[in-house]
DNA sequence: TAGATAGTTCAAAATATTTTGAACTATTTT
DNA sequence: AAAATAGTTCAAAATATTTTGAACTATCTA
């Protein structure tokens, strides 16, 4: 693996290492279209402050797709980063 | 994901998430046999402590298969927990 | 326009993880 | 038997991550 990929590869692990993300992210599969993060937040009852933390996490390590609407944003899964860095991880490394 | 599949989710993404845990999974998949904890702590050039501290987190994790002989420590990579947790992580949540 | 709503930013506090070295057990070598 | 080797354990220190609340920006609604 080269080091650039390896900074992306933990930042994608970091950001899935942590039960509030995987809650996030398990939402945002099953819901499978964009939903804002004010929505996520209230399905799995966390402050806004807290969302925002985590949801830039997730948005750093490309986990998410992130879309602004005038006050609200709107996320969805980047299904070709968690193909890439965790499906596909053990073939690659 | 069940709750407790949950605990394990996290401790494998967690053990994954460390710079130093990706380097030892690297040379044990590229060495594709047990080698003694020494010989991959060397590799990577990490002191004994911080190894014994690595590989203790890989194997609670489930991510490496531990063999004590003697003296030496053997370990190799646990291929089914990279299937179940990390390669099938997406299709399963 | 005033108030409500969606989300961000900041800094402090709380927690969790990692590194380090010394002391230890067990085994092997000389 | 003494010294060397492989690895573990422990506690302290160093770092990193997470949570919290207050203050903020921007947009929407009454």
């Amino acid at each position: 693996m080269k080091n650039v990929e390896k900074i992306n590869q933990i930042a994608v692990f970091k950001a899935l290492a942590d039960p509030v993300r995987l809650e996030i992210v398990e939402y945002l599969k099953q819901t499978n279209h964009e939903v804002t993060c004010g929505e996520v937040g209230k399905a799995i009852d966390i402050s806004k402050t807290s969302g925002s933390y985590h949801f830039k996490l997730l948005q750093e390590a490309g986990l998410i797709n992130a879309r602004k609407e005038a006050r609200e944003k709107y996320v969805s899964l980047n299904q070709k980063t968690f193909n890439n860095y965790v499906t596909n991880f053990y073939k690659n490394i």
